[in-house]
DNA sequence: ATCTAAATAGTACAAGTGTACTAAAATTGT
DNA sequence: ACAATTTTAGTACACTTGTACTATTTAGAT
């Protein structure tokens, strides 16, 4: 692998267990053995190294995309769709933790961002717009209803990893399959009959009906 | 004004402007006009500033659930209750921009937000449980939906901050009605047709039913 | 008025950071 | 084989940060 390579490898570690502050150049190169001055040859400072990071985040993301635009929508496209996304956010989610102080110090990547936002508002308006075609969305029965629906599900889809990295410790495994559910589940009163058949039929074979794990939800249910 | 209190004041400002990396001791107390050796008198460090002012958060968070825990719930209630707490987080709103940094640096804030959030929950709980009685919300007509859409709306109400740092700049009076706006209209599909009426009552005088000025949302509609 | 404690200023230090620079080593093309 | 380029190591510097410490001023109590 080459030294460029090893260096953004090394640094989404260290970013995503430390946060963004306490990485430096010293500490990637030191951790893969190689000297500072020879990393600065690669990348000027962290910044150059967060940027390229975050190109690689969007380029997966647009995968993705590309791979799911083509099928026509249904609710086992959502849920997949959303679980790899979850997929994605969490392998880069120290972007998604510091994102503000990231933006404030390269604001190419916050000017890019708002773009990301843009298109993904609109594939998901198109979805739900065809999946209301199809009889398994509820039509729109009130202005502006699906938009601000798509709006909290954008922000929800960053805003977990936060969320995640603080309830959680440790159980790794479980959080993506958690939060996408969570994500997901948030449909459900906006799907028709057609609909909800759907939705069952995807949580039967991926997920459980259930949230259990999360701290506080048991305590909650047992009054 | 007492000295410690202008520390708070100022650090909250400044905190909130550039985020926590960017301010120091000396930052403070050189913007104070006193010397920084003056400042460690009353606070040792960033960190105890923060903590002070995070137990500042908490104690006018818990006034508002005083104020309105006496009275029974309906929607005009969670719509000020929303609108009171996103006031709130937004005063002090770098704490939840950077609240995974800030968590991982002073332990105890994290190990007491998680309570916070747990009461949040219970809270939420009783009140949608009394709201159901009421013939407001509509029954739990699955398991666990309730649980599910409350953990999104907390998740939502801390999370709306760091989008709104991305997307609006500048415009700050129209942030906190479009984002408590935002947030309570998530209860809309859940509500029995009594609650529709509740809802667009309260949505009549406090606030206006389209979302306007998010970037993206207008281009969204105009095909 | 004086004694004591609180409050303030100022200085010094060690540690860490990005940056710039030089020189050696390795790689590549011809 | 050799020249040119890329890659690597190492050093030095200016800057910032938290921390510790001393000395001075201010305020309050008796």
């Amino acid at each position: 692998m080459k030294t460029k390579d090893k260096i953004l490898q090394m640094a989404l570690q260290q970013f995503n267990e430390r946060g963004i502050e306490q990485v430096s150049i010293r500490s990637i190169s030191s951790a893969l053995g190689i000297s500072a001055g020879n990393l600065t040859y690669h990348y000027k400072n962290t910044d150059k190294i967060i940027y390229a990071l975050y190109l690689q985040l969007v380029e997966e993301l647009g995968r993705s995309i590309e791979q799911v635009i083509s099928q026509s929508p249904d609710i086992q496209w959502l849920y997949e769709a959303t679980a790899y996304n979850c997929r994605m956010m969490w392998k880069y989610r120290f972007l998604l933790i510091d994102f503000v102080a990231i933006s404030r110090r390269i604001t190419d990547i916050r000017d890019h961002f708002r773009q990301l936002v843009k298109m993904r508002q609109w594939q998901i308006r198109q979805a739900i717009n065809e999946m209301v075609e199809l009889g398994l969305f509820i039509p729109e029965w009130q202005e502006g209803m699906y938009d601000k629906y798509i709006l909290r599900m954008i922000i929800m889809s960053d805003a977990w990893i936060p969320d995640a990295q603080i309830h959680f410790e440790g159980q790794e495994e479980e959080i993506i399959p958690f939060y996408s559910e969570l994500i997901v589940s948030s449909i459900q009163p906006y799907l028709t009959p057609a609909g909800q058949v759907a939705y069952l039929a995807v949580l039967g074979q991926a997920g459980p009906k259930k949230i259990t794990g999360y701290p506080g939800i048991d305590e909650i249910n047992q009054d």
